[in-house]
DNA sequence: CGGATCTTTGAGAGTGATCAATCACAGTGG
DNA sequence: CCACTGTGATTGATCACTCTCAAAGATCCG
């Protein structure tokens, strides 16, 4: 199983050192989040860990020893192709929790998006608090249970959905988990390339970026940089992406 | 929020009586998989009922009061956009688990393929188990878990996989799952209609056959009736799913 | 200022969708 | 018994959305 597909740099030498979550990730106190995971029965075997952007944290078939919640910055989880296709199943902001498997192995890798510092769990203590104290069971299930549904929808978003009603899903998504609350409504501070965009959402790079053009010469959205995106019309967007 | 999209027939009055899964689902003892789920805990509360081909088992929306292990036949799991476009999330088989949700209310459709005979438990009594059995809870954690992987399985599919590839990982999954063994190895009694398939793999009724035709006349599978296909050379279906 | 990476833009090509028959089969009623 | 009807599957022609290929522009950093 060859995890390390030829063309996709998971470990650049040439990334930031460390680039702390610049402006992309404002320093907002990481607000408590209703599918936030209280950890406190496994704090003691916690270990904090720092990647820089675009350094893996695990590849797909590793042993499963670890668990993550991230404390700041953003983190990408991804399956990639024997040909090099890649397809980003989710990203993982503040507060957010991956990495657990019910088996040995992982099931896909994780990257860092930006720099990220991670809270890093045994999943053996994951699981022995699991079996003993039903409380903390609850919630780690009720958790993988909010990230299946959100599997769910995208399964809709990728086999049904055309490259307009896609990106202003993931705009109007990302409006309302808001990574870091930006200052203003309506501003977007992507954390991610437009390539990550393009293989979370199923398209290319262009089609992405063409299909962003579109959406910036009927004033839907305002790109004053690539990685910023107003929301100028967030009616417009929600027709775009198909919800009442 | 509509759920009742229009041209989907959820309830058909004119379908089948019963059909308790006729020769498309062999009367085998549903061995039991790994994934298999022991309700033991909360059997007390269980009860059968039974759905006939294409009756709505619940829609998007309904509150979320119970969930259901498969005891015989094929479910679907899917989500449908207010214009009709519609995608199929999993096909759930005997012995299968489906329909919990950590939220109040269904998160997609469930619907009977075929006739199928469900254990039905009150989630109230399930989240109650997992409140109160840490083994129980880890073992529904680890059901959902592996839900969530196949499901990003699934993303990988709709996102970066051709039409070829797409059917070919179809009739592999389907080989290994193989509801309900067929008699001989390599042929597969399929449930669900074109349209189900094109639904689940984001494609149409269209490209879904002009797909098997082209599989067939490679002589990769032969397709008997629409309901059976023989397997007749596994290694170039695995080479077709782009698979090691 | 030069080099690398990322983004944007545009032209052309291709896969899968759309549109339109035809076929196959089961159930129904004459 | 057999036309009639309705549903689902198949096939083919055409279309279009997105990909591919190519190049230029933008930004960052040395």
């Amino acid at each position: 199983m060859s995890n390390v597909a030829a063309s996709v740099p998971t470990f650049r030498p040439n990334a930031t050192k460390f680039t702390p979550a610049p402006a992309r990730m404002p320093a907002a106190p990481a607000a408590k989040r209703g599918d936030e995971i209280d950890f406190t029965p496994i704090a003691a075997s916690a270990r904090e860990v720092k990647f820089h952007a675009n350094q893996a944290i695990y590849f797909e078939g590793d042993d499963a020893e670890h668990c993550f919640k991230v404390i700041s910055g953003t983190v990408r989880l991804c399956k990639i192709t024997d040909d090099g296709r890649r397809q980003i199943a989710a990203f993982v902001g503040t507060g957010g929790f991956f990495g657990w498997t019910g088996a040995t192995v992982h099931k896909y890798a994780a990257e860092a998006v930006t720099g990220v510092v991670l809270a890093k769990y045994p999943c053996a203590r994951v699981d022995a608090a699991v079996a003993t104290n039903p409380q903390f069971g609850r919630r780690l299930l009720g958790l993988i249970t909010t990230q299946l549904h959100a599997a769910q929808e995208h399964l809709l978003l990728l086999g049904r959905k055309t490259a307009g009603e896609r990106l202003a899903t993931f705009l109007l998504d990302l409006i309302c988990r808001r990574h870091g609350e930006a200052a203003q409504k309506g501003r977007l501070v992507l954390p991610m390339s437009r390539t990550d965009i393009a293989d979370y959402l199923g398209l290319t790079v262009e089609t992405v970026s063409s299909t962003l053009s579109s959406l910036r010469s009927q004033h839907v959205i305002a790109v004053p940089t690539p990685e910023i995106i107003d929301v100028r019309n967030a009616a417009a967007l929600r027709d775009y992406a198909m919800m009442a």
